[in-house]
DNA sequence: TAATTATATAAATATACACTTATATATTCA
DNA sequence: TGAATATATAAGTGTATATTTATATAATTA
């Protein structure tokens, strides 16, 4: 097999975590884009600390990366990650989901800081 | 996009089942090959209810299938499944799991029927 | 046909997880 | 610098999930 592998262990710990409809979303969202999190409040009709929650252990795993602009925290994809080649095929299956944010940009909260 | 896309929450529950180390090193150790319930008991070192809760919530969402063969009863990944196509590429990236076998028929335990 | 072996299912229990509530921290702006 | 905004974290609560215990079903074999 030429495929690179992943241990077991983490495999099925990656995959517990997108095993949840709102990170799931999240990730195909910023996997090309970028989002902080008063925006995935406003479409996933969320509590604020619930999506804390959320990408915090996404970020546990270095699944996703964090930049600060202003007073707003940006997140995306990390495709730095030793393990974005695992889950890379696995987004790319899911349908896009970027209407959510024409959605936001359409009642004009979208946040394009900068 | 080419690639076929699969519903979000579909999806979600699909991962979720596969975030489990037992049931996703089922699927890896039945992709290729066929295993019944007590080798999986063996394998796992877990009780044989668990094993068969296990293979129930694969059954439910027809990621595997299962043949009776006398008082065994061999599970293998369905692979005429719709998410079959989903869920390979997954599978294809975990390292092989052939050794647990390899294990069983060391030991002479390993159920080879017909 | 009775005993044995393999598997499934149901109920009970223990643990993991998501979400809420409350509060803290950090940044911006008046 | 004080008020407002954005985010994080901690504690509490309710629900989902895995595992055990107990029992049922089905096939085999003596």
């Amino acid at each position: 097999m030429l495929q690179t592998t992943i241990e077991m262990e983490k495999a099925a710990g990656i995959l517990k975590l997108l095993g949840d409809k709102t990170r799931l979303t999240m990730l195909k969202l910023i996997d090309e884009q970028t989002c902080c999190v008063c925006e995935f409040v406003e479409i996933f009709q969320s509590s604020q600390p619930s999506i804390s929650q959320h990408l915090r252990k996404l970020k546990d795993l270095g699944l996703v990366k964090e930049e600060r602009k202003g007073q707003w925290i940006f997140y995306s994809v990390n495709n730095k990650s030793e393990y974005y080649s695992f889950i890379k095929p696995i987004l790319d299956q899911l349908p896009d989901q970027d209407d959510k944010l024409k959605e936001l940009e359409k009642k004009g909260t979208r946040i394009s800081c900068c």
